[in-house]
DNA sequence: TTGACACATAAGAATATTCATATATAGTAT
DNA sequence: ATACTATATATGAATATTCTTATGTGTCAA
């Protein structure tokens, strides 16, 4: 742990302030937790695993990759979802290390 | 860093995701680095570092303090901020250490 | 008490988010 | 081509967020 705290300049904070916006929604919150713990999953097992409708996964999930959150790839039918963007899961390991969450 | 990626129960995510979306705002972020990196200030110091107007670094920072994410101590006509809440800070500190920002 | 300064709050308009419903598209098998 | 499954998108209603403007409150000093 570094302690240099330098000033974020802006477009940082811009670009922080997105990524944790768009993590800070409980769905998708759940939906990186579980793609963190499994590497990957399609958007049925998503639907399923959280007791959502299929529309409201595929639009949280469409979401987070037009934000560089995900990223998806399909395979035949199923279009399988990861995380692409290492500072969430620094965040979620961050979270879990140090928050006893 | 731990790997245990235990899944984070329905209450932890609420938690998190609220937490994570109150600091996933631009100046709010802004306000968060500046009371990381100078410990305490006041109302208007944080105002006019960021360049924003009294009513709306007023509001931001009572929003934080709602949310449990900042307190503050009044020193005569002085209001003081700052971070009361760890997993803020191990963010912060994460986003600095990880992510390049 | 009055004035000045620091901060908080109320109210409303503009905008953004979220979810539900319905429909569309893509891939696969028959 | 048709049917079926998986996923995406359009639309709109309900709600939430953000900012601006105006006003209120608290503290201190004269």
């Amino acid at each position: 742990m570094t302690e240099s705290r330098k000033k974020l300049d802006v477009s940082a904070v811009r670009t922080a302030a997105a990524m944790l916006k768009c993590i800070g929604h409980p769905v998708r919150l759940q939906i990186i937790d579980l793609l963190d713990r499994t590497g990957e999953r399609n958007v049925t097992a998503i639907q399923e695993e959280l007791g959502i409708e299929q529309a409201v996964a595929s639009q949280h999930l469409n979401l987070m990759q037009d934000k560089g959150v995900l990223i998806s790839r399909r395979d035949g039918v199923n279009v399988y979802y990861r995380i692409d963007d290492p500072r969430v899961t620094e965040v979620i390991y961050c979270i879990h290390d140090h928050c006893d969450l």
